[in-house]
DNA sequence: GCTAATCTAGACAGATCTGTCTGAAGGGTG
DNA sequence: CACCCTTCAGACAGATCTGTCTAGATTAGC
């Protein structure tokens, strides 16, 4: 598939993973059936299935893709900063960012998660991205020269599940971000920097 | 298995209750179907829609029950304990405990929660148990004497919800209870206490 | 204009879900 | 025994789900 598509309509794989990411992400993986998902995108039902196999590994390329997105999120947020502690900042503050998105609901793979199977996709692509984001924070403490780099990473983890869990599920209280941001200076203080 | 001689069986109320909290906790609410719950129960499709009136409400009374769970847990763990440091600390080993569970499997309110229709019963008992929570983490930063009590609470509901979502997600690492003792420490040192 | 490949809408199958209803079995009380 | 009332097993209705298949429309290359 070497996208030939000259035509102006994006692909339809391009669309349906819009569509999976608008509507899995809002209202659950499970809650959302494929026709609603070919509705949205505009797309044959045969030609989703001709393109992903399943639904359940269009739930795997929609959990990818946000990966992604959140990869080259971070990746901007800290592209001109050279302290490696302004670098974890700076991941909470994107963070904070997400957080005033109207249509911020969560975390897309802990949602995803909550149901479904062992050994499955779903699994698969979570702990793929966990490990991910547990290893940019650990390089970060390593470049702080955190006593012990793994341990400050599990814990700064432990603040960002947190603080997207309370957000979400927290809304009326708006002061997730800085009570996090503060839990963070602390941590960072604490591992002896 | 068992005899009807002289033990009275528990009530259906009660047999739906214990099947629900095995099957929708371990399996997930939406992909455990009514049939499991009422075969696993021993109890008519009858009853059960006699004494809850819909699924939705067996799974609002599921939780509630894990609610008041937690609650006495929580006031065991405490109970001989004055020093509300320590009491603090007693909530986080108890917690620890749980991780060891082999049955454990993550927040049943955030896993329930993860696809439940807003403004449901679902929704109202997840607000109520983590306001639940973090009023008793607010108290005893009050004890503490803490600087700013409401921001520690909400810092320690941060740490504890991400330990509970780390010991889910990432089985494989057994030190997540270990690092959130350590976040905890820091937390308090920093609050001034 | 013709062919071949692809995309479309939607019927269909088969399974599963929640919730209702029937009719029989069972136990306690007069 | 007769009565009452709960509970039982399970058929049933109606909706919804994933995934397959048919057949017409569209498009690209020649």
């Amino acid at each position: 598939m070497a996208s030939s598509t000259t035509t102006a309509r994006a692909s339809a794989r391009d669309r349906l993973l819009e569509a999976a990411n608008e509507l899995f992400y809002a209202e659950g993986v499970q809650t959302v059936g494929i026709d609603r998902i070919i509705e949205r995108a505009g797309v044959a039902k045969a030609s989703l299935y001709n393109v992903f196999g399943s639904k359940e590994e269009l739930v795997a390329a929609y959990l990818e893709s946000r990966h992604q997105g959140t990869a080259t999120r971070l990746s901007a947020a800290m592209e001109k900063i050279q302290d490696p502690r302004e670098k974890i900042f700076a991941i909470f503050d994107e963070q904070a960012k997400q957080f005033r998105d109207p249509n911020f609901h969560g975390c897309a793979f802990v949602s995803a998660s909550a149901e479904a199977p062992v050994g499955g996709l779903v699994e698969q692509a979570t702990t793929e991205f966990r490990a991910w984001i547990r290893n940019t924070f650990a390089e970060l403490a390593k470049e702080l020269g955190a006593a012990h780099p793994s341990t400050l990473a599990r814990q700064l983890h432990l603040v960002y599940d947190g603080a997207l869990l309370a957000a979400d599920l927290d809304r009326n209280e708006p002061s997730v971000a800085r009570s996090a941001r503060e839990a963070v200076e602390a941590l960072l203080n604490a591992s002896s920097v």
